[in-house]
DNA sequence: ACATCTTTGGCAAACGTTTGCCAATCTGTC
DNA sequence: GACAGATTGGCAAACGTTTGCCAAAGATGT
């Protein structure tokens, strides 16, 4: 309906200044007597008026946007995250915008230009890479707050999970279970999560007397993780030592192991139980073979927010690890 | 680096007035002689000067964002179209804002409200839900394009397939490979894609001999296509005309199907042939077992952005069916 | 009656950009 | 040497907002 509603219709409508109707708008009810503030919020309610966030962010030198920087969207669990954040953002009045990296340097580097420019009020990093613009974006203090991945240069702002603690939870499961030989997949680009999993998983397994070389450590190359487990698991299979017992630091690296498996002709579990860390919801429709620790997607968002929230209001947060349900 | 360079900043290091640094910026070089022009652009080299967004959208009326607004973003396949679109419009220099309307009308315009305030350039609406602010985005003309769901209130701009060729494509298969009992699994909130999907089915099944009544229709309640499937499966299995093909119009609820029909202790595909309309790429890691009618997700994003600049450039842009892959 | 303080509200600048219009300078022609 | 026309570039307004500052009142105290 009225595409030209601004303070200055409201304004005329009431008989007062553009500013005194900004000054209501933002609550400093204190500055107009009552008759003018209701005068005022009569005027909106008529014609309809909504402040023009683009002006605003002009004059504020900050927008309502909040940018989300994620390595690739076409992984569910990073889906989930981005769309519990969305939805967190909205509650508390703020707008996503959504970048997808695809886990490539440059291509981080651009949208963290794109976004200064846009005047985005801060930063969700959804498993960061190092780049030079993500260090210069670490240093120039800007609301961040990195998820999955801590800050690959320095330290900052940190939502996801107690890692390392994770991998020992594995770690405990299969000696629980009496395995003999345990494996553990994981992608050679590594990230800060995937260490953490994979060297709290060994030092528990050490603890519990298995001598390093006794654990089969797999690794695969590229950016899908399904591709990922899959490699892995030709050399997992066709190894002398094949494990009754391999984690996977994700969900899709399981997918790909599993695959693998079904073409050597083994049975999963029966033959090597896998687990993964993620537990996507999907699993129990999909992968009921699948035993996971599961990780919060769903409750990241509001997480973030709130971190989000308290780093605008100048308070310290350092980090929430999420507890973590094994399922 | 420099926060604050503006086209000020250029203006007083070339010696220049603002404004014709701004007409050099927007490449109106005959406004200025070339001796000029080069000072101009080595002074914007010099600075690192970027054009703000901001100031610029407040100028013209109109953003370099674009709105993209999706019913659910944990489905793996509006996942896949939202990932492909953003690497489009970033190609093409513009920024995508993502809404995750959870299949909700009130969202959806409370959505739709917020992006025309921050003056978007352009909706892409992915399985739009019928709103009065959907309407009333029709009739305003702002450019918009309708993915996988047809506009509801109305015509527009459309990418998509074509349904019902692939739902008859479906039951050519099931009739060729010698079936004699079909089924077909829909959601009861119908959208535009399943129904003509199902009717294309049908239709199709019909000229090939079937009577209505021989053919098993199954729906399901609820926006989760998974518990969808299941909920139908219940349904389907426990029928006396126990089908030997089920055509599911998307892979969530062929997920949802299977299960149950595991739970039955049925065979998939040899006591029953699934087939489903998405064709994801996780259905080969993870669903082996499932025939598809595969979409071009990824290729959606590029007709989206050519319908956009279509629009924008005032040139007609009707609908974009793409091809299928059935594998 | 005067000084002082508070209340109420407007003016105008600023954020960064674009663009219509006007002014100065240059080129060429008569 | 005067005039038209083209070239080159700046001024200023506009987009919608916020906010420092000032001014006109009214209220209070002496």
């Amino acid at each position: 309906m009225r595409e030209d509603v601004s303070l200055a219709t409201v304004a005329a409508r009431a008989g007062v200044s553009v500013s005194t109707v900004s000054r209501i708008v933002n609550g400093q009810t204190r500055r107009a007597s009552p008759a003018t503030v209701a005068r005022v919020r009569d005027a909106i309610e008529a014609v309809g008026y909504r402040p023009n966030p683009v002006g605003r962010a002009l004059q504020r030198g900050q927008s309502q946007l909040v940018a989300m920087i994620a390595a690739n969207l076409d992984n569910p669990a990073m889906a989930t995250i981005a769309s519990s954040t969305e939805t967190a953002l909205r509650e508390a009045g703020y707008v996503m915008i959504l970048c997808d990296t695809h886990d490539r340097a440059e291509l981080q580097d651009e949208y963290l230009f794109a976004m200064r420019a846009q005047m985005v009020r801060g930063y969700v990093l959804v498993a960061a890479v190092p780049s030079p613009g993500l260090s210069e974006l670490s240093t120039s203090g800007a609301p961040t707050v990195f998820v999955n991945r801590r800050n690959p240069s320095g330290s900052g702002p940190f939502v996801g999970i107690d890692d390392a603690a994770a991998g020992a939870a594995v770690a405990d499961y299969f000696a629980d279970l009496g395995r003999r030989v345990p494996a553990v997949v994981f992608p050679r680009l590594s990230s800060s999560a995937s260490r953490d999993r994979v060297s709290g998983f060994l030092a528990r397994l050490r603890e519990r007397g298995w001598s390093d070389e006794a654990i089969v450590r797999a690794d695969g190359e590229g950016r899908s993780h399904l591709q990922v487990g899959y490699d892995a698991g030709a050399r997992i299979f066709d190894g002398r030592d094949r494990p009754d017992a391999i984690l996977c630091v994700s969900d899709q690296i399981a997918y790909g192991v599993n695959r693998r498996a079904l073409e050597c002709g083994l049975k999963i579990p029966g033959d090597c139980e896998l687990v993964s860390i993620d537990g996507t919801p999907l699993n129990k429709w999909v992968a009921p073979w699948l035993k996971s620790i599961e990780i919060p997607y769903a409750v990241y968002g509001a997480e973030i927010v709130s971190g989000l929230q308290l780093i605008w209001r100048g308070e310290p947060f350092g980090e929430r690890l999420l507890p973590c349900k094994f399922g």
